[in-house]
DNA sequence: CGTCGACTTGAGTTAACTCAAATCATGTGG
DNA sequence: CCACATGATTTGAGTTAACTCAAGTCGACG
């Protein structure tokens, strides 16, 4: 069947018999959700988790006065939402579609009724969330402990990595959205992005896309080992 | 035997048959800390995790220029250095102990075992990953939508609320290192505490004691909803 | 009683913010 | 296919929360 299929493609559901992949098939709900649309809300009581299908979903928090705060945008394969699921607490934030995305929803009782069948199911969630426990102390490393031109020398070493193309990349998310991901705000993102083509760090074509011309100095910001100077005039 | 018992009071182990508390006792190791000294390092690889037994622990990570941002202090009963037992990576920080302390550490090899034969302790250990999430997505909110004086406000609450001695409480770390927690430095924790006590929110007795005078003053601050006003001079 | 780290206070600096405004990009309805 | 509406992006000017550096005080412990 299609969904046992798509479920085949879920890292978090690699090394499963395939009779769990069936099982797996009977509890899931699948939902489409237009572009920003919400999915959860923060403080919202959790009664299950989802996996993303086709399309992406950010997960964010907000302040009081509106300003936000992304805490991870998920693509395909990727589950999201889980912590209610094993906290047994409310959704620790907000998720909304950044594009029409189909999701699985996974409720938390049969779910849980799985793992506990499924010794390679519980071990493939604890890598997950192992990870993703990684990813915030970095998140967590940078906003605390770095300047903004070192986390988006960062996040653009990141990207680099991810997409093959050399030297080359694109940013798949609005500079609104990145500038959001790395805890600041448009007009100093687009300042940090001037500075950088100005010194030769980079270049940045139309429409998002970005030539790493010396990766060595990135690398170093990303470190905090220099700083991007201050060529104000 | 006093393993077994001790075993038997952390909550990780919550609901486990006696066989396994004996299994896990025969393979944990027990270590002992002097104050000062590190657990682990950032970066190091990971060949097993700790339990506090009893002390007190601090994670936390190091900029390149030496200032540190402390990530959470554990404290008996709570486990920590989990991450490369189920993501296959290195310590994603540094551990040190604040005391003398004493740990047990399990092996990920022998423990990954217990796991596959044991669905509660998966789901316990699920449950304590899920709770550490939902945290660090707290101290990124903090960190990047609040100023200095909502985190310590947010702080002083959450110490409130954990000691019972209504509107009074004790401090158990010193200020430099309640700074690291709050992501500041200890020249600004101080001017901040200053300030609240002159608007008379707090009182500071000698001794890092503190009594809550507003308290929905306070609560106001945590939330972002007010700030602490500029009296300068 | 002296030493060392913790804490406080002052003075000056700065990275990043807010507010404002202009420009660009995209897509929709006519 | 064009004109406008909406949102993204950039740039300028001014402000500020928090930082650095410096110096002095306090407190606990050997």
């Amino acid at each position: 069947m299609e969904t046992i299929k798509q479920l085949s493609h879920i890292p978090l559901f690699d090394g499963l018999a395939p009779e769990y992949l069936q099982d797996l098939a009977r509890i899931v709900i699948e939902q489409v959700i237009n572009r920003g649309e919400q999915i959860f809300a923060d403080g919202e009581e959790g009664k299950g988790f989802y996996v993303v299908i086709t399309g992406r979903v950010k997960v964010f928090k907000l302040s009081p006065e509106g300003k936000e705060q992304i805490l991870h945008i998920f693509g395909p394969g990727e589950p999201f939402g889980e912590v209610p699921v094993f906290a047994g607490t409310s959704y620790p934030a907000n998720a909304e579609a950044l594009e029409k995305t189909k999701v699985f929803y996974f409720p938390r009782k049969a779910f849980i009724e799985l793992i506990r069948q499924n010794p390679t199911l519980a071990l493939n969630m604890l890598a997950i969330l192992s990870k993703r426990l990684h990813r915030f102390t970095a998140l967590v490393e940078d906003l605390s402990l770095k300047e903004v031109p070192g986390r988006l020398a960062a996040y653009l070493l990141y990207l680099s990595s991810k997409q093959k193309n050399n030297n080359e990349l694109t940013l798949e998310i609005t500079k609104t959205q990145l500038a959001s991901l790395l805890g600041t705000i448009p007009e100093t993102l687009s300042r940090i992005l001037t500075r950088m083509s100005r010194e030769g760090i980079i270049k940045t074509d139309i429409l998002g896309r970005i030539q790493i011309i010396d990766r060595k100095t990135l690398e170093k910001l990303a470190q905090g080992e220099i700083r991007l100077s201050n060529s104000n005039l």
